[in-house]
Parts: structure tokens; C-alpha cells; sequence
RNA sequence: GGCGUCGUGGCGGAGUGGUCACGCAGCGGACUGCAAAUCCGUGUACCCGAGUUCGAUUCUCGGCGACGCCUCCA
């Protein structure tokens, strides 16, 4: 059995998946911090690391996989202020909205789901664990800092070197700080903030903490995928690691995975610019199997440019497959050719999904060819076998017809949504006009009544057992 | 300034030391009453310069350019 080769952002090679249990892959990606809805670069991360999810297990793997939410810092004390909602209130909101979001996506639920706030007790243990060992000191203010120098290994990730860091460094040096460098990890509570109590006074944890303790508390101290976006490796999970490994003297995480962001105009998406879509402005006008091919369209390691013309053709490309399955029923026991082999080699390798969608063009080329020949015993394996390939990517989940008579809202320059289009009864009554018309070989009429649909975004087609239609 | 990623045909996007990605768009053909879909065919693509090599888009060095991280960020 060939194995999986997975692109490590710590050694900055592909290497062989291992796992510390055989059989069992434990994986922990860092999730959202819940002030604010999702947007498109959350999906892409959602997205791929649901992928590698199911790939993982279509592969035999039984996989655990963690995505925590962050429900305490300093955005969301400031949002909750600003709207003059409650912390909780606000948090829960958007916890709702991204299971919406991720409901919509196709994006399973992972194993576990945990929050900050529901491991503080794990959060101070592991504190006074980096105390005892030397690793963070408190100041007098009530804050715990992390000494960044007396961490061996701290740079290795994202390759960079403390002096480096430090000629470089933009952050105003704190009272008590040590270096300019060390980071927090138990912030003391300034009044009418929300607290815990802990050695060290009122207070709640730093942001990276939170992940340490949490993927400790549910995947052990040493496991073997941690993902995340890029914008993770540091500090953020350059922190993680500094953390756990000093307080557990274990390894912690074999492989790390990063994925690349979503551009806009070739800048990356984010808050601060002010270039984001969120799922759900975006997702109404957009089926959101249409943004998983786009997302897939790309290795998710590169940088993916978000635009109307690239989902445009991740749509097309989509829709070539779900025409080639149209007309067909897909074989019951799933047949694995020389597509599935195309296919798993290109996941195995480093989850190259651009090469699996070609596998999966391929296949709709031989099924389009089988059913050209009418071959329809044939047709109907590679269907099964298309349609069982891309499921494992999260792909053409729909019955080709339903796909194609359906579409998304159309918006318009303005924000307006188009006037509605003909719905399935008018199309079918105008489709028998027109039929009736060839059969009377008016074809100025029957081309008339085409091309009046067309205008309207209905396209027909005459087959052999008649005239179908979809939307264009 | 430091560190890093990347630069492939009209567009998107894989990949490889010497045959082939794939999709979108275009063109020619088959099919069709005409279309659409489909199939077949079609593009002197690999940022620039030097080096290694029998041979480089692929390896090495230098340059230019884009982007990212160094502060919260998926």
C-alpha cells in the first residue's frame, strides 16, 4: 500500500504520513475566533482541512480531529462592548452562524469542538506547569509571561532567529517584560472584564495558550497533524509549540500544515483591508459546491485569487461533470479503474487536488465517450466511480439533473436580485410547443422559442430521447 | 531591514531533466434541421541572465518582479 505524503511546515519537506497510533490519525486545526462571521479565507481553510478529513478516512484512517473556537479576547471583549451585547451573546451568535456556514459548505463536524472558556482549569495547570519548569515568569501586575529565550527551539517553525526577531520588533516593550519577545499567557483582568481565577490573580488566558492546553487535554501531548492558515505559523503556532513542549517535554506535533490564503486583486483577504466576502453574503449567490471546487482548484498550500471570472470557471468545470452524469445510473457496487488510481495517487501526494480534479475530468471524458457509443453498462460504472471519487473530496453531491436546474440568485450591479426566471412548468410547457413545432418542421418557430428561452437563461438541448434544458 | 513563498500558453492551474496535465475561452472537424452538449484535432507555455548537463521550464548561482510573515488574522 502506497502511503500518504504530506508537506511538513516544520521540516519544510514532503514526508511520509506516520502516525503515533497505527491506524489512527489525531489532528488538531485552529479554528475561529467568533467576533464576527466567516469569510471566504476561513472557508478555504474549513474546506481543505475538511478534505484532508475525508481523504484521511476514505484511506482506511479512523481520524480525531479537533477545531477549537476561540470564545475569549480581546476582539470579542471590544465587539461585545461596542455592540453592547453581552460577551456570551455574542459569542454564541457567531458560533451559530459559522455552524451555518460550515453546514452549508459540506464541512463535517470534526470530533471535538472545544472553547477556551470551558478549559481555563487546563489552561492555568499548564501555566503553573511552564512556572515550575522555568519557562514564564509573573510580573507584578498579575500578567504571566512566556520567557522566549529560554526555549531552545523557538524560531524553528516559522525560521526565524530571536535576534531577528527582535531588531524587528514592532511591540512596545511592557512593564516587566523580560524580552521583547516573551508573549502572554495569563492576562490579568482590567475591571468589568470577564475573569477566572488563578494563582496569579483575576484573569484570562492569552490567545495562544488556549490550543496548547486544549489539544493536550484532547489529543494527548504529542499527536500528529496541527493545521491552520499561514498566518498561524507565527507567532501563533510558534507559541504552541514553545508552550507545550516545555511544559509536557514531549515532541507535540509530527506534521504541520499550513494552508496558503485567499487573495483578492493578488492581496490577501482580511479584516484590515477591508477586501473580505463573508460566507454567507457570498453563499446565496453561489453554490457552495461551486466554492469547494474553487477552493480545490488550487494546491492549498499556493495562494488562491478570489474573483467573479475563477469561480466562473470552477463552476463550469463542475458542471462538465455533472453533464457527463446526466442520463445515467451509477452501478451499485463501486468499479475502481485507472481513474481511482489517478486520483489516490494525486491526494497521496501531499493532498494535490488540482491533479485528482483532472482525474476526475478524465473519467467524465471516458464516461462522455461510453455513453457517445451507447454503452450504457459502461457509462454507468465510471458514473459510479466518478461519483464515488469526488464524494471523497466533498464533489458532485447533487442528481445531475436537480444541479442543472438550479441556480443561485443572479445579482445584479445594483445588489438587486434578477427577475425571476421561467420556472420548471412554463420551461416544460414551452418545450413541448417546441416540439410540436419540429415535429412540424416549423423550425423558425421552434428556434424562435429556443431563443426567447435562452434570453431568459434557460438552455435547451435536443437529444435522442428528446429535449432536455438547464439554466446557463 | 530580516525571513520566506512564488513567477507556466488568452485566463485559471498541476507537473516534469529529454512523450501527455486538466478546466475555461478560441479555432477546425464530426454529430445536429440549425443549435447546445459530446467526441476528435488544434496553440512553437514555462520571468531574465549565467552555470551544470548530450539535453533544463524542471537542478545551481545571480537579477528582476509579485506576494506573505516579522503586530491581531484561516
Amino acid at each position: 500500500m502506497s502511503t500518504i505524503a504530506i508537506h511538513n511546515s516544520l521540516t519544510g519537506r514532503k514526508e511520509p504520513l506516520t502516525t503515533l497510533e497505527p491506524g489512527h490519525v489525531r489532528m488538531y486545526v485552529c479554528g475561529m475566533t467568533v467576533y464576527d462571521f466567516c469569510h471566504v479565507g476561513h472557508a478555504r481553510s474549513l474546506i481543505v482541512f475538511d478534505v484532508v478529513r475525508r481523504y484521511l478516512r476514505h484511506r482506511g484512517y479512523r481520524v480525531t480531529h479537533v477545531r477549537n473556537i476561540t470564545d475569549i479576547d480581546d476582539k470579542i471583549i471590544a465587539r461585545a462592548a461596542e455592540n453592547g451585547e453581552s460577551i456570551g451573546a455574542l459569542t454564541e451568535r457567531f458560533i451559530a452562524a459559522m455552524h451555518e456556514d460550515c453546514a452549508a459548505l459540506g464541512v463535517e463536524r470534526p470530533e471535538h469542538e472545544p472553547r477556551a472558556t470551558e478549559y481555563v482549569a487546563e489552561i492555568v495547570a499548564m501555566i503553573g506547569k511552564l512556572i515550575a519548569n522555568g519557562y514564564a515568569y509573573a510580573v507584578a501586575g498579575g500578567d504571566v509571561l512566556y520567557s522566549v529565550a529560554k526555549f531552545d527551539g523557538y524560531g524553528r517553525l516559522s525560521g526565524k532567529r530571536l535576534a531577528d526577531l527582535r531588531a524587528g520588533a514592532r511591540v512596545e516593550v511592557d512593564e516587566g517584560k523580560r524580552d521583547p519577545l516573551d508573549f502572554v499567557l495569563w492576562k490579568r483582568a482590567k475591571p468589568g472584564e470577564p475573569a477566572w481565577d488563578s494563582p496569579w490573580g483575576l484573569g484570562r488566558p492569552g490567545w495562544h495558550i488556549e490550543c496548547s492546553a486544549m489539544s493536550v487535554a484532547l489529543l494527548g501531548d504529542h499527536f500528529d497533524i496541527h493545521g491552520g492558515g499561514m498566518d498561524l505559523k507565527f507567532p501563533h503556532h510558534e507559541n504552541e509549540i514553545a508552550q507545550t513542549c516545555a511544559a509536557c517535554g514531549s515532541k507535540f506535533v509530527d506534521t504541520w500544515m499550513h494552508n496558503g490564503f485567499v487573495n483578492v486583486n493578488a492581496e490577501k483577504m482580511s479584516k484590515s483591508l477591508g477586501n473580505f466576502f463573508t460566507v454567507r453574503e457570498v453563499l446565496p449567490h453561489l453554490r457552495p459546491e461551486v466554492m469547494r471546487a474553487f477552493v480545490l482548484s488550487s494546491h492549498y498550500r499556493g495562494p488562491i485569487n478570489y474573483s467573479d471570472d475563477n469561480l466562473r470557471q470552477a463552476d463550469a468545470s463542475l458542471e462538465r461533470l455533472y453533464v457527463a452524469l446526466r442520463d445515467v445510473v451509477p452501478t451499485s457496487p463501486v468499479v475502481h479503474g485507472a481513474a481511482t488510481e489517478k486520483f489516490k495517487a494525486a491526494m497521496d501526494d501531499d493532498f494535490n487536488t488540482p491533479e485528482a480534479l483532472a482525474a476526475l475530468q478524465a473519467l467524465a471524458r471516458d464516461l462522455n465517450v461510453a455513453k457517445g457509443a451507447g454503452d450504457g453498462a459502461k457509462a454507468a460504472v465510471l458514473a459510479a466511480e466518478l461519483v464515488c471519487l469526488a464524494g471523497v473530496v466533498g464533489l458532485l453531491g447533487h442528481e445531475p439533473e436537480a444541479w442543472l436546474r438550479t441556480r443561485p440568485a443572479k445579482v445584479l450591479g445594483d445588489g438587486t436580485t434578477a427577475a425571476a426566471e421561467p420556472d420548471a412548468a412554463e420551461i416544460d410547457a414551452l418545450v413541448e410547443a417546441r416540439m410540436a413545432a419540429r415535429k412540424a418542421r416549423d423550425f423558425k418557430e421552434s428556434d424562435r422559442i429556443r431563443d426567447a428561452l435562452l434570453a431568459r437563461g434557460v438552455l435547451l438541448e435536443d437529444g435522442p430521447q428528446g429535449t432536455s434544458w438547464r439554466y446557463r
